[in-house]
DNA sequence: AAATGTCACAACCGCCGCCAA
DNA sequence: GTTGGCGGCGGTTGTGACATT
């Protein structure tokens, strides 16, 4: 025989609780324990049933729950664990002290994975997804004006990061969206790379082949094997291999399902601009970058944290071996100066956010390839 | 000022593994 | 060994607050 049912759903209150409920659930607890949660309702005086007592108390009453914003660390935190863990929020939460498993997750449904779709990356698989991207933003915002795009060397990588099958696919591809506007940007993208015969002996864009990433990735940090506190006990080829599958799988899907590439975007502004200097940024830093500098990272090789930081005004968490790519993507660098709250650091707005990872990220993109003319 | 839309989050729902009866 | 409740978990919903029109 199994046990008696804990309480009778009938006749339990449901909904918001009340300052008075929580007062006695808080009183009981404290006083006795809430030992038996089937018990505990009917102990405490309280016509709830014990599974909502319990989240009543775990997720809202406990003492050592952790309230507020969140951190730009916690942040981090929860995206390096989401990328290993997914949708594992209470061992994500095991590992945020102060945080529940139910926040943590809201928090991640409402902020984190919007902002991680802004910019173009699965919120699922973490990797970048171009059909996520609005390309047509990319090819006229002020990435091609800034004349700052350097994405491979902010990479510590020496190979080109953008086939040149990627840039005539993703340019067909808007014309077909934007015959009548864009036919000439596009036109004048193909005569350029035509015209100007140094395009290719430089060699700006040469095919990219994903075990060279590997190869590059294991330049940077041919020694591998510190891992954070997060991800311990992955090995870290793991990561170098799934991030191997990853860009490769993220080309694949490019060159397989262009038409899923979100041309829509036609406008232009300085937000949109701002996100998708991110979005390229992000779209084109390998996860396996992420993950190996936020699971894998060693402080003793060069460069990526030298990199970054002769690449913007980069500050955070550099001199920290923790440190993590998805710094870049929400820790402030310069203004607006973020709140600091006990060593945390807070930025208010998701706009912050969105223009700290903007200016981050400034690329320098070869004069070779005069965007202006295009526009 | 009212209507409507969007966001954030507390709370509920339903499933699953464990284990007491 | 079997049954079924408990506790835990992840997904989803309801609703109040706030923003926009």
């Amino acid at each position: 025989m199994g046990r008696a049912p804990c309480c009778d759903k009938n006749g339990l209150k449901k909904g918001p609780w009340t300052p008075d409920e929580d007062q006695k659930l808080m009183d009981y607890i404290q006083k006795n324990g809430h030992g038996s949660w089937r018990t505990l309702p009917k102990n405490a005086g309280l016509q709830r049933c014990g599974k909502s007592c319990r989240l009543r108390w775990t997720n809202y009453l406990r003492p050592d729950i952790k309230r507020g914003r969140f951190s730009f660390e916690e942040e981090e935190t929860i995206i390096q664990l989401h990328s290993v863990l997914g949708n594992k929020w209470s061992a994500i939460a095991a590992r945020l002290p102060g945080r529940t498993d139910n926040e943590i997750k809201n928090y991640w449904n409402t902020h984190i994975r919007k902002r991680l779709l802004r910019m173009g990356i699965d919120p699922v698989t973490h990797s970048p997804r171009f059909d996520l991207l609005d390309l047509s933003s990319i090819l006229g915002s002020q990435l091609y004006n800034s004349s700052q795009l350097n994405v491979s060397r902010l990479l510590g990588i020496h190979q080109p990061v953008v086939n040149p099958e990627l840039i005539r696919l993703a340019t067909s591809l808007l014309s077909s969206h934007r015959e009548n506007s864009n036919n000439l940007l596009l036109q004048n993208l193909q005569e350029n790379q035509l015209r100007n015969p140094d395009f290719q002996q430089q060699n700006q864009f040469q095919s990219f082949q994903p075990n060279q990433l590997q190869n590059s990735i294991q330049e940077v940090h041919p020694a591998s094997t510190t891992t954070t506190t997060t991800a311990s006990a992955v090995p870290c080829d793991t990561f170098f291999n799934e991030a191997q599958v990853m860009q490769a799988n993220t080309m694949e899907q490019f060159q397989s399902n262009p038409m899923n590439f979100n041309c829509q975007g036609s406008q232009q502004n300085v937000w949109q601009d701002n996100v998708m200097v991110s979005n390229l940024s992000e779209d084109f830093v390998p996860v396996s970058i992420q993950q190996n500098y936020g699971l894998c990272g060693s402080s003793s090789q060069p460069s990526f944290e030298d990199l970054v930081s002769e690449n913007s005004n980069f500050q955070s968490n550099i001199s920290n071996q923790n440190f993590s790519f998805t710094s870049v993507l929400s820790t402030p660098s310069s203004s607006p100066t973020p709140l600091t709250t006990s060593g945390s650091t807070y930025i208010s707005t998701e706009d912050e956010r969105d223009s700290y990872c903007s200016n981050m990220l400034k690329f320098e993109i070869p004069d070779i390839l005069d965007m202006n003319d295009f526009m």
